[in-house]
DNA sequence: ATATATGCAAAGGATTTGCAGCTAC
DNA sequence: GTAGCTGCAAATCCTTTGCATATAT
């Protein structure tokens, strides 16, 4: 998928939920696709004030939220108290590994444990929604 | 291991911390060992104060950073951005499973994915030192 | 006696919200 | 034109901290 193509999803959507099209969330959805990943809010506003547009955090914060419930991006929670964003298009289901000693992340997928864990909500009677799936230790480079 | 075995095993790692044996320390300890399991720290406190020892909320949340120092407790992370806390003694590990409609968490253990997730850190040459891993849904009762 | 704890209230950091003015449609 | 956005600053929520006073040893 062409960036001009989600770039046209995304207007789309915003459409479809009666909502404006505007340059601040055009811009956050830009700066979210360029797939530096795990980006935090902070980064995203800053990001967008040095290139061009002007915006304000309240308004990254809002956009966000419209990325995450429109499926164009997924909303990480690494327990540090800060929520990072990552694209959803495009990129297969993953979890994180975080290292406790430079904070970088990599991801994981394990279709394994992904069939166990459904198998334990089965067994429950739960519906499965969502799940965090987190390791963290020390990095190859930190040790 | 009984509560007081338990008691007096904090008391005995209070010393060697050089820290003081205080009514607070010992009113958190004896809420979290309730094994009410999953408390927040505001129930911790309101539970310690409506009972008998005149604590504060400041005081709750540095004893509770002691328990989880020394083993005691186990700090967890809903991702709603309020830490639970509980017992870890006598707790063998353990997940979540938390109910996004009525909020009930299910604990779960399964040594496949436990497994896995260290083959996965061994791949990557990471050193696991902690996870995370938590299944979001609608629980049984709820749906 | 004195080093350490406590309680309070104020500070902190991330995120949300109210509202007046601005803008897309 | 007007419903919906934006930006700002103030508010919120949980948690931490500074400091004067109280307490364990």
């Amino acid at each position: 998928m062409t960036n001009n193509k989600l770039l046209s999803d995304f207007k789309d959507a915003l459409r479809k939920e009666g909502l404006k099209i505007t340059p601040q969330r055009i811009a956050v959805l830009e700066e979210i696709i360029k797939n530096k990943g795990h980006r935090e809010s902070e980064d995203v506003y800053m990001a967008i004030k040095t290139r061009k547009t002007h915006v304000s955090r309240a308004t990254v914060y809002r956009t966000l939220d419209i990325l995450v419930q429109n499926g164009f991006a997924r909303k990480l929670n690494l327990g540090d108290g800060r929520a990072r964003y990552e694209p959803k298009i495009d990129s297969p289901h993953h979890d994180h590994m975080i290292c406790n000693n430079c904070g970088k992340i990599i991801e994981f997928v394990n279709h394994e444990i992904e069939k166990i864990q459904e198998e334990i909500a089965k067994h429950h009677q739960f519906k499965l929604q969502q799940h965090i799936h987190q390791l963290f230790g020390i990095c190859k480079e930190c040790q």
